[in-house]
DNA sequence: TCTGGGGTCCTAGGACCC
DNA sequence: TCTGGGGTCCTAGGACCC
């Protein structure tokens, strides 16, 4: 038995919590560059604003319908998650914290009351972090999922389900009939794994409901569409297949990727740009013990606009894997000049760091290289990390030709762009004062 | 003017080998 | 004229998730 605790429009209950003059309005939380809404509340729901959709088009709500947009604030959301986490794990003895603002609980078989038991920790949240919580309880992952859509749309939209599964809907205490009549109130595309591009297939079939999901024969899911299919007809079906993980399985990539707030159509900003990401993405290499084998390094125009279109990506490989973020920078910048090419409005590049290898594998690795300068190179990231965690991102960073010091390309985060910036080439710098 | 970021998994097709 | 079959590995692209 499976619960999905999922908090109720994570990041704007968030921001809610410390700033209660919210509630009751409408509020969408934006994107990196406020370019799109990423969370919405019910009202800002009910205005008809829809996830991923662009601020530009729902702006002139601000004015004629009180809405409230707001910059994201994720390291304030990743502190109200740890903090909601760790309330939620009193429900059962497994955990898996699945994304930021939901995890499942697994091994619920013991437990006498489960709904109840639910009920209070939904409760107890809410006291102690002030995030509205949903609660779904099943045999199956994908059910669990399912309910927990069922207990947050039975009080969102009345008449969706009945008002009794609201907050909490526990499977196993449905009858038969009244378990159909969920699937059955249940479009297909809500279903856990079932996305926009599927969905619309099977509607071309006449498979329209979770109930038709439910139904289909595993090997027509099977033959017909894929594996993925087949297992989440069974899992509706109420055979579990997805197991709980309560440890997350080691990152197989690494990426720090950025849309532009203006289209870079030169070298100069676009360089800075992806140092940038290959700075970040090595302290979140370094963060994990780890270090990289393949550095992926990409430029892209905008898909949403007309014009010539520029996608290209350089597979850069490190040898001996490295967590260098000279290193890597050093690999992002070379990659780069192989891909660009003028006369293309860039919207957006990124860093992605691959075939990762953990720490222990790496010691073998530095025998190849003279022991001092790998010591000095890692002394010399353990500080630039020290430093740039106490007095802000990017304090300390490695230079690269053509990077400028002044901000003028305008692709840099806005809670970024207050932060002063020194140019530092790391090489003169003595290790015992970094 | 203005459209997120960070992940995972599966599949098809090509290269290569015996 | 006639040109196998099966296995593995790799990659790109597509689909999904939050």
């Amino acid at each position: 038995m499976f619960a999905l605790i999922d908090g109720n429009n994570f990041y704007v209950s968030c921001e809610r919590v410390f700033r209660p003059a919210l509630k009751g309005l409408p509020v969408v939380v934006l994107s990196n560059n406020d370019g799109c809404a990423i969370a919405r509340s019910d009202e800002a729901k009910a205005l008809g604003i829809k996830m991923g959709q662009p601020y530009y088009q729902f702006r002139d709500l601000e004015r004629i319908s009180s809405l409230v947009c707001l910059s994201a604030n994720f390291e304030l959301y990743g502190d109200m998650s740890d903090r909601m986490m760790s309330v939620a794990a009193g429900l059962g003895p497994q955990q898996e914290i699945y994304s930021i603002d939901e995890c499942f609980i697994g091994d619920l078989g013991g437990i006498k009351d489960v709904t109840a038991r639910a009920v209070a920790v939904r409760e107890r949240i809410f006291q102690w972090t002030g995030i509205p919580a949903c609660i779904g309880i099943a045999p199956t992952k994908t059910l669990a999922k399912l309910c927990n859509y069922v207990a947050k749309n039975a009080e969102r939209k009345p008449g969706s389900y009945p008002i009794e599964l609201s907050r909490v809907c526990n499977w196993t205490e449905l009858t038969e009939d009244r378990q159909l009549d969920v699937l059955r109130r249940t479009p297909a595309g809500e279903v856990w794994g079932i996305g926009k591009r599927i969905s619309s297939k099977l509607a071309e079939q006449g498979i329209l409901t979770a109930l038709d999901v439910a139904r289909m024969p595993t090997a027509k899911a099977r033959d017909e569409w894929s594996v993925v299919l087949e297992r989440t007809v069974r899992e509706l079906q109420g055979i579990s297949c997805i197991t709980l993980e309560q440890a997350p399985p080691p990152k197989k990539q690494i990426a720090c990727t950025r849309s532009f707030g203006h289209p870079i159509t030169t070298m100069p900003p676009l360089i800075e740009a992806v140092s940038e990401f290959a700075t970040r993405a090595g302290e979140k290499l370094r963060n994990g013990g780890m270090r990289a084998g393949v550095l992926n390094v990409f430029a892209h125009t905008s898909p949403f606009r007309p014009g010539q279109r520029f996608y290209k990506t350089a597979v850069m490989q490190l040898q001996p894997a490295s967590s260098d973020t000279k290193v890597l920078v050093d690999a992002a910048v070379r990659g780069l000049r192989q891909i660009y090419e003028p006369g293309y409005q860039l919207s957006k590049a990124g860093v992605i760091l691959q075939d990762l290898c953990a720490g222990t594998e790496q010691q073998a690795v530095l025998s190849f290289t003279d022991p001092e300068a790998v010591r000095d190179a890692s002394a010399l990231m353990e500080a630039m990390d020290k430093i740039n965690a106490r007095f802000g991102k990017g304090v300390v960073h490695v230079a690269s030709t053509g990077q400028t010091q002044e901000d003028e390309s305008g692709w840099r985060m806005k809670q970024e762009r207050r932060t002063p910036r020194y140019t530092t080439c790391l090489d003169d710098v003595p290790i015992a004062r970094a």
